[in-house]
DNA sequence: TAAACTGTTCGATGGAGGTCGACCACATGA
DNA sequence: TCATGTGGTCGACCTCCATCGAACAGTTTA
């Protein structure tokens, strides 16, 4: 089955209660997301730059304003909110800061092998 | 390797020299295909239901104009060229009619997954 | 309280691409 | 040659979405 605690590590995460910013944190499980909402959020370079970097580090360690993406911050929170509703990263708030944690295991049982297409793409290999 | 007769079966099928329109039917071998391309490709609904409709039947039995569409034979012809030119499918001309294969195996291995995902999508179960 | 930092929201803009109608090109058959 | 049937090409339109600047909201520290 693919039904499972949906509502267990998303919008829980960061205690009971929380601050009010991180009540607006709405998220998604990936096997909620439909095929067209999954492909639509990968078929976007910065958003895939963002997936790739969030795959290279540990979760809960990059910031939104960390990444290195060619696009203003009101459009950076945009991709990051794609992200988030298509259920491939899960946000938590730190402090004035929100870190972010790719969904990996539960994307790839709900879309088996785009994710690894995604992560495995090379960008030009610098030479 | 990934790199094989890329020349082998699709521009040569149909004859050495063919007709004058089938020398317009340029064929992209899915290890070319960037993927992003490929990705933009199966992206848009009209082009998935294509590739539904075309994995259901042997090759080469199907033509374009046999697939139900709610788009006019313009953009038809246009969703066919994207397909063509992501390395999905490989096209062959049969008299007037323009007969359609689905690049399965081929596709599998630049794209592994990519396809399956496309393909498994299950329309509303009808019930 | 104020300042600095992080991130979101709003309104507007621009470009890419899906769509169409009309016309054109090719193959078949009479 | 003409008619028909199939599919491609062209130009135009239109919608969607990525993008930006500006303003706003929450957090931390002074």
């Amino acid at each position: 089955m693919s039904i499972r605690s949906r509502s267990d590590s998303a919008a829980d995460a960061g205690g009971p209660a929380g601050s009010a910013r991180a009540r607006n944190l709405t998220h998604v499980h990936p096997a909620d997301v439909p095929l067209q909402a999954a492909l639509d959020a990968v078929a976007d370079p910065v958003r895939r730059a963002i997936l790739c970097e969030l795959a290279g580090e540990p979760d809960w360690t990059r910031a939104c304003g960390t990444f290195d993406l060619p696009v203003g911050k009101a459009t950076r929170s945009h991709h990051f909110a794609v992200l988030r509703q298509a259920g491939l990263i899960e946000q938590r708030d730190a402090g004035p800061r929100r870190v972010n944690r790719l969904r990996r295991p539960e994307f790839d049982e709900a879309f088996p092998g785009l994710l690894d297409l995604v992560l495995r793409e090379s960008p030009p290999t610098g030479g």
